[in-house]
DNA sequence: CAACGATGTAAGCAGCTGCTTACAACCGTA
DNA sequence: TACGGTTGTAAGCAGCTGCTTACATCGTTG
């Protein structure tokens, strides 16, 4: 930690980053309301000035956080993949590793009615696409739309009000009743 | 308006009731966060000290804000149509008449990790067993989970993110959607 | 009618919030 | 070495928050 504040004087990109890295965690555990300025400068080792002379605001800030992760996962994973992948992805609860906490993020910001509401619209949308394109049906978005409900749904439950059993039941068995019962809805999704 | 203070002056048991209607529809709206006890005294028409006065902090009108309405449908209506009558009730966005704002409360409260935890557990039980009883499978509480999770979804990408084509679909549409999936993981829920 | 508890009100307090400002330390350049 | 922009820091401001206190008013009961 020290090491990394020494490492990181006079580095305004590295600065930048903690920042952002902070943010995403933050938010994603506390939400965009409980989630103070102080609070991210102190956890990313950085005077919180700075936050606002590199972001402008703490809703850019958010912003940005709910930006960043989102579109890659997206971009490079095959739709027939997608649910599976996300799913697998918020149902591991593994803090080390690369997790994506997008969804997340995108939970926690419930009560903040403005913050990061574009960004969260174009994100769902591009959720949507992938997945409408899953089925042939004429309510091919609709019916995507009703699968990422599913998955934000379960994300709420779990993480958020830690609800057993699903709380604490395993990955796999999650995964085969979600992908059998989302077969109704949508045609090709990739047999486990 | 001015009516209805008149005629309430000098009763506690309406002023408690006012505060509580208000803290609800409130609480639903904006999440617990967003809304201050001046908010919903104003909304009450009652000065905010009464508030602390009849339920002594605002976490504690929180949870009995949360409490309140959850309970007597689960108990007052038979499993299965529980799925539909929810479902249905969480898609009329008709503002006016009796609509049940107890899973939007439950969503809005997002960001506040201790408000009301307790009270929202022990909801989510009741959902759960209501809707367990709906399948003979043995991991029939995992399913019902599952199930309570896409309702908690779709209320929050229609109310919260009023995320298109979601938002704006007809009710009857995603009633006959999600109940033909659901039926994947349960069996026994009345045909439309 | 006097007294007393129940109900309502106005004002304020201490703490926290997002954000700003004024300034110090640093570092490449001339 | 002197300068000037970049990066980092400390302090503080105005507004809001949940909550409390001291007091006024009502209505019932003896």
């Amino acid at each position: 930690m020290t090491e990394e504040q020494r490492a990181r004087r006079r580095d305004s990109a590295a600065t930048r980053e903690a920042l952002l890295d902070a943010a995403t965690t933050m938010f994603a555990d506390r939400g965009f309301d409980r989630t103070t300025v102080r609070d991210i400068a102190k956890e990313a080792g950085v005077n919180q000035a700075l936050l606002f002379r590199y972001f402008g605001s703490k809703e850019s800030l958010f912003e940005e956080a709910i930006a960043r992760g989102g579109h890659e996962q997206i971009a490079t994973t095959k739709p027939e993949v997608l649910l599976e992948t996300v799913l697998r992805n918020l149902l591991t609860s593994e803090t080390g590793g690369e997790r994506n906490h997008t969804l997340r993020v995108f939970l926690r910001s419930t009560g903040s009615n403005e913050a990061g509401s574009a960004t969260r619209q174009r994100l769902g949308e591009e959720y949507t696409r992938a997945l409408a394109s899953l089925t042939g049906a004429e309510d091919a978005d609709l019916r995507a739309d009703l699968v990422l409900a599913w998955l934000v749904g379960i994300s709420f439950l779990r993480d958020i009000t830690e609800k057993d059993p699903l709380a604490g039941a395993e990955a796999d068995r999650i995964v085969k009743l979600v992908l059998d019962a989302s077969r109704t809805l949508l045609e090709r999704i990739d047999e486990t």
